[in-house]
DNA sequence: GCCGTTTTCGGCCCGACTGTTTTCAGTCG
């Protein structure tokens, strides 16, 4: 079993328990326990059969260590089917609209008998709901449109996407009068690979001409609550944007807390509590004193900790490591050298060769590898032995015309079904770089997808492994690999593992990335580009890599190109 | 349900905004 599925597993104990109205803090005990699960980099299960407790674990006790060996062991648990039995699927359904949580859920389960979607909207619209205590016309009002955005509601976007949105309405508050700093937060400024909604924050003498900016943009929809010091919007994307405005003297301690996350601002106030100091978005308060607030930096350095990237403040290991000076200097996009997988027009790509090369020169890349499709992936012209060859002879001479950048003849050859790869040794020993990849029969048993990914470590041509687990972002799964013991190999056999920069893959993700780095194994951060632009995406591999905590040093094309030209001999002996 | 350099019991981060309320509960982040 998956640890997301048992991670899962516990986040719907803790929407049941929720409305079942169970103590906050045992429905937080769930919560944490979910995610300290999802974000675990060593199979669970593996903990579990080799007879370990999972008590080990930060924030995990007796009982939940129980009942997740239960859940892994069994694939079910008795208080969990109780649960499912109490509570049907459509009162957890309705915690999905805005608006509506566990106690309103609950009531209108109790009172009205709603066990559907369907039937909470035929009760909004007889005015049923509106009668119920607690609830009024306008929670029913409410109800109504919720229903209608479900479909959009809680559907999740690319960062990419996000941060562009972001980005262009923080640039225009920095222009409104008054306002005198703008900044994304949230979700957007820790880099995580989707986003749920934007959160803005910015400083102004006073917060109307910045909240009025905001209603005005031409990205925005409609205004859905509006205070003195925060407002939000829904964005005609459907994303919604939340504007928190704060006096300049509060910015730092205002970035922080709206930086998030939850996680981590709970561990931030927390070790303020044991200092006697409360940290709130205003600032840091000695017995209600200001001491703190102007900066990021103040309002760690208050609680006595270095400051941390946004990237790392996930409420896991990021205050240890701060609290014994050992965090990470992350890698940033002006360390990457070369680019290591790319596509031309000889297979799927926009632009030729040259165009490519050239496009790579722009960037001030050192070095360059053309990796375009195998045979086997017919929907991209992909290339056979002889294609190949010629495509390679074609990259020969056309580099002659380019000076100052190493262009390498690649190919990104495919993994077959039944574990050989896709051309013969004999062709991939001429390649100067061999990504080898996952593009077909994803859905095979782990064994198998496990045995293909062995089998091309086990190559001696092959130099690296392109978009692991072959995901996509909230829309395929990873495959069902075994991806400590594919780490372990490729830590013996000195393959490199690819983080594929896509908004859509970013695979290896932040944990298993972090899992390569702790086993020694050098990463490459790679476009994929298939046109000149498509080298724009370098940064959100970066991104990535610094959420896996990973240095300039973890990362292999960081290197200047007479170092890497020497792992890559060390791997062809 | 977890946890302990004041505690094995009694805490558990903190505040904004809305709607339905005569003083606050629920939701959200």
């Amino acid at each position: 079993m998956q640890n997301a599925t048992l991670a899962q597993w516990f986040e719907e104990l803790a929407d049941r328990l929720e409305i079942q109205g169970a103590n906050p803090f045992r429905v937080r005990a769930y919560r944490n326990a979910a995610r300290t699960f999802a974000d675990h980099p060593e199979p669970l299960a593996e903990i579990v059969s080799a007879g370990r407790s999972l008590q080990e674990l930060p924030g995990i006790g007796q009982d939940l260590a129980d009942k997740a060996a239960t859940l892994i062991t069994t694939g079910s648990l008795p208080q969990l089917e109780e649960l499912r039995a109490q509570i049907p699927q459509g009162v957890l359904d309705m915690l999905r609209i805005p608006g509506l949580g566990p106690k309103k859920a609950a009531v209108l389960f109790h009172e009205l008998a709603i066990t559907s979607l369907d039937q909470l909207r035929a009760a909004a619209e007889s005015g049923a709901v509106a009668g119920l205590k607690g609830f009024g016309k306008k929670t029913a009002q409410a109800i109504l449109e919720g229903l209608q955005l479900a479909a959009a509601a809680g559907e999740r976007v690319y960062l990419a996407e996000a941060k562009a949105v972001s980005d262009e309405i923080v640039a225009g508050l920095l222009t409104v009068p008054g306002v005198y700093q703008a900044a994304a937060a949230g979700s957007v400024r820790r880099r995580n690979e989707t986003i749920g909604d934007l959160d803005v924050l910015a400083t102004a003498a006073d917060s109307a001409a910045a909240m009025d900016f905001l209603a005005a943009h031409a990205l925005v929809e409609k205004v859905l609550a509006r205070g003195d010091t925060k407002q939000r919007v829904r964005l005609k994307s459907g994303l919604e944007l939340d504007l928190r405005v704060v006096a300049d003297a509060s910015y730092g301690a205002a970035l922080q807390y709206f930086t998030g996350s939850k996680e981590h601002n709970i561990l931030v106030r927390k070790r303020a509590l044991e200092r006697g100091l409360k940290i709130n978005e205003y600032g840091v308060y000695r017995d209600d004193i200001l001491v703190a607030g102007h900066t990021e930096d103040d309002v760690y350095a208050a609680i006595g900790l270095p400051w941390i990237p946004p990237e790392l403040r996930e409420g896991q290991r990021e205050m240890e490591l701060a609290e014994t000076g050992r965090l990470p200097r992350l890698i940033e996009l002006a360390d990457i050298r070369g680019d290591l997988h790319s596509h031309t027009t000889a297979t799927d790509g926009q632009a030729t060769i040259r165009e490519m090369i050239a496009a790579a020169q722009r960037r001030g890349l050192e070095y360059f590898a053309i990796t375009d499709h195998s045979k086997r992936v017919t929907m991209a012209n992909g290339l056979d032995a002889d294609r190949l060859r010629a495509h390679w002879r074609e990259i020969e001479q056309v580099r002659r015309d380019f000076s100052g950048i190493e262009v390498l003849r690649g190919i990104e050859c495919d993994i077959l079904e039944d574990a050989t790869l896709d051309l013969d040794d004999e062709v991939l020993a001429e390649a100067d770089w061999v990504v080898a990849v996952l593009h077909y029969g994803l859905k095979q048993p782990a064994e198998q997808v496990t045995r293909r990914l062995l089998s091309a470590i086990a190559n001696p041509y092959v130099s690296v492994i392109g978009h692991p687990t072959a995901r996509i972002v909230g829309k395929r799964p990873p495959v069902a690999a075994n991806m400590e013991d594919v780490l372990k190999a490729a830590a013996d056999q000195g393959v490199m593992m690819e983080i594929n920069a896509h908004p859509s893959r970013l695979d290896l993700d932040d944990v298993l990335a972090a899992s390569a780095k702790t086993l020694g194994i050098p990463l490459v951060i790679s476009t994929d580009a298939h046109s000149v632009n498509g080298f724009d995406v370098m940064q959100y591999g970066v991104y990535q890599a610094r959420r896996a905590g990973l240095e300039a040093a973890d990362v292999a094309n960081t290197r200047p190109w007479h170092e890497f030209r020497q792992l890559l001999h060390r791997r062809r002996g």
